[in-house]
DNA sequence: TGATCAAATCAACTTTATTTGATTTGATGG
DNA sequence: CCATCAAATCAAATAAAGTTGATTTGATCA
């Protein structure tokens, strides 16, 4: 195996663990719409600041978020060709797959 | 939040999660090219089989395996249907995100 | 029926993820 | 410089996920 595929398989595994909880799921979609700040997630979801924190943190180091930084302000938004990564490895896997017939387990 | 979406959305969590392990993305790898069963999967892969067991569980109980019994085997093989699912949620992310203009977040 | 083998399950344990409240950092504006 | 506010970080606690070796289940076949 390459570094590469180590990487790619790395980044695969951050962006899907990333979209398995509810609150980030939640979060995603509020971006989806548009552009917001920690503020505004916080109370538009209800929760504590650090627990947005930890959660936009996860979604960033998995590479689907972005932040940028406007005055005292951050402000979050979707990394879409990050999402379209996971989407190319789902895609892939669904034309790739042969449909073989099985092999018969005492073959060898 | 209709039950409809609440459905959706967990099985859109177990999906990626189940996803977001580099041993699960292995098997789904083998299992890609063609059904095995677990002791094909367990010599395949070098591990144990109560650990293999542990992880096709996982994936069968986020719908992204299948599992046929023939004898004495336990074949199984991806459950392409539920992959789309998650692909398709994936792009429809990316096809509806507008790109609105950020808002400001002192505007309320 | 009893032996055998594949696979699942279990209980105990280790590791990783998440939550919480408190503190720190860093930008802004008086 | 100091006060203020948004956001990040931290340490301590809880919860969830993964690993291990042993046992159980269930199908097959002599």
């Amino acid at each position: 195996m390459t570094v590469t595929l180590a990487i790619t398989s790395i980044s695969l595994e951050m962006g899907f663990k990333a979209l398995s909880d509810p609150l980030r799921l939640q979060i995603i979609d509020l971006l989806q719409e548009q552009e917001l700040c920690v503020c505004d997630l916080c109370d538009r979801l209800q929760v504590r600041q650090s627990k947005l924190s930890f959660h936009l943190k996860t979604l960033k180091e998995a590479g689907l978020l972005r932040a940028t930084q406007q005055g005292k302000w951050v402000y979050y938004s979707l990394n879409l060709p990050q999402f379209t990564v996971l989407e190319q490895y789902l895609a892939d896997l669904r034309q790739l797959s042969p449909m073989r017939p099985p092999r018969v387990c005492s073959e060898d």
